[in-house]
DNA sequence: ATGAAAGCGCTAACAC
DNA sequence: GTGTTAGCGCTTTCAT
């Protein structure tokens, strides 16, 4: 037979109080005998009492359920920052409750109702690479659901429950590019995803800039726009090899086109680094396996779920800290590797 | 200043209606008159009435929220795992609050309390490794909660409201082996994890079924023990070619171990397949990176979690498929890559 | 220090 | 077809 759980009103009955007395006895209220406060606790712990968390929230107004949208869980880096969510949520006491959009504007949509139907105290959003239009966030401003942008964040939306962390895209692509010249290389092609992604404008941005103040020229047709998939990264290093003036190095805005990148190079029996070198971004796991391992910008995904949870705790509880939470731009890593090395240590 | 969102009692002072008949005309129920249902609806439109989903599940008895535990969703498998479940779920109406247990049984026991006190309509569970004592799932069986494990179940645990689905480590593992002799291997080595794990033991014994089929002896220094990281391949290798009879071929539970045992086989300077030949487990992302790509056993990953959750809507919903709901063991599928085939097509 | 009562937003049983 | 009432389990005034 079906076992109901044990509520706060059985155990009142059980112990002769008033409910409110036994919720009193179970939480910090003060003005609770030492006595009283003993029995309850004892009988709770023996019936192995829970509270209703549904009950819990709906008279609260607010629950310790934390709503997160991301595009999606595959790869290395959304997995990562989910687990520094969900990690510092946890040691604060929330859980963490975790649709994905699909990259679908209309599904995050559906998934941010029905996370604030659900009650959830805030919101962390990556948000879906095809969002240009940000009604749907609108309605989340004007009730005051507090929420956090991580990496994708929305740049025209700001107000005093909304905050953001993303990575420094520019200088983790500044930094690849920089390290590409000082060793020595001169002609660097890259492989960006669409612009009107912002990170992908920002590490193109990146590229150029140092490119620039080595002073050096920006070549258009050494730019290939693609998805950045593996086939894409492919296809355009072949598109790289067939210019007169082909390229020493690859800046690529993601770790699968390096690897497209690398394959080609091999199938042309053209040696990495000595002939082409290779940087990608995001430190993907597997650029730790292909030969000669990739060398690729670290995203700090952990750190920066955990710090996209910290903003949010800020939010709600503005007591700790007061005045506005400011946005978070986390620095980026450079790790150098085998593909980007030419001088090869004495 | 702070919205509050429209109620069902809001709305029903302004079309001068009672709550029951609002509530009624926003649902199936038929006992409404066309008119007045027209009336709320377009109300509700024009407010953007979104339902309070923890007072539906409150009065309910249960809500409409699916509660997921993972150990992890780190690499490949997890975050395929859970996109099936999220993707089937959301389909079916319900949505999903993930939790890691971090492979630790106590922050298992957290998460099922977690989502218990949340009123989840159901669970999905794959077990901590390090979870032996079933005490935490008695609790869930005596009070009828919907369950179902996936990938990494508890055996022992039988009932109505139960079910798994699981992958059948035995058949891939025995058809990797397979494959390895008829590619005519004969000294075929194992990489295996702990056995009191269930995944690992079937595997292991698929090993050696294979072998037994095959009229091959089972040599016992011929398998290594380990946790499966990289570095534990690579030792296992190391030792495995110590050997006076070395092996010619690998099967490992799990691809990161293959990887670890390719890399020393190359600084050994033997050929992958032409000396040794590697076989793993999983599909990791990266088994197509490495050079040579290894051969694998494919989990089908995303099929096991629409399936799992196709298993909760039976238990949910037994009306449409009455009788007991049979755990479903889905064959996973061998994926032959250059690393384990000696003869080159012509 | 404890109790009584109200109510969070919703739905279902029972009137009419 | 619609209204009235009660209650899911909890917390929080307001009394005493």
């Amino acid at each position: 037979m079906t076992h109901r759980r044990t509520s706060i009103a059985d155990m009142a009955r059980a112990l002769n109080l008033a409910p409110s007395t036994v919720s009193r006895a179970l939480t910090q209220y003060p003005d609770v005998s030492e006595a009283t406060r003993q029995r309850v606790r004892q009988l709770a712990a023996e019936l192995g009492y829970q509270p209703n968390q549904l009950a819990v929230a709906l008279r609260k107004g607010s629950s310790n359920t934390l709503g997160v949208v991301v595009p999606h869980i595959n790869g290395h880096f959304f997995p990562e920052v989910v687990e520094g969510i969900a990690e510092a949520a946890n040691e604060a006491g929330y859980n963490v409750m975790i649709c994905q959009s699909r990259d679908d504007t209309r599904q995050e949509k559906k998934n941010l109702e029905l996370l604030t139907n659900a009650q959830v105290a805030g919101l962390l959003v990556s948000l879906a690479s095809t969002t240009r239009d940000a009604a749907h966030f609108e309605a989340l401003r004007r009730a005051d659901v507090p929420l956090v942008f991580f990496d994708r964040a929305l740049d025209g939306l700001t107000g005093s429950h909304i905050s953001s962390v993303v990575i420094d895209d520019y200088a983790g692509a500044y930094a690849a590019v920089a390290h590409l010249l000082a060793e020595g290389y001169r002609h660097i092609a890259h492989f960006s995803g669409p612009l009107h992604v912002g990170i992908f404008q920002r590490r193109h941005e990146g590229y150029r800039q140092a490119l620039h103040d080595h002073g050096l020229p920006f070549r258009e047709e050494l730019v290939f726009f693609s998805e950045l998939s593996q086939q894409a990264g492919a296809t355009g290093m072949r598109q790289l090899l067939r210019l007169s003036l082909a390229p020493d190095a690859v800046f690529s805005s993601n770790d699968l086109a390096s690897v497209g990148a690398l394959q080609v190079l091999k199938e042309y029996g053209l040696r990495v680094p000595a002939d082409v070198a290779l940087a990608g971004f995001s430190n993907a796991e597997f650029t730790t396996f292909t030969e000669p391992p990739l060398t690729t910008v670290d995203q700090c995904s952990r750190q920066m779920g955990r710090v996209a949870v910290q903003q949010l705790l800020h939010l709600l509880h503005p007591g700790s800290a007061p005045g506005p939470v400011h946005p978070v731009r986390l620095s980026p890593q450079l790790l150098v590797r085998a593909s980007s090395q030419r001088l090869i240590p004495a």
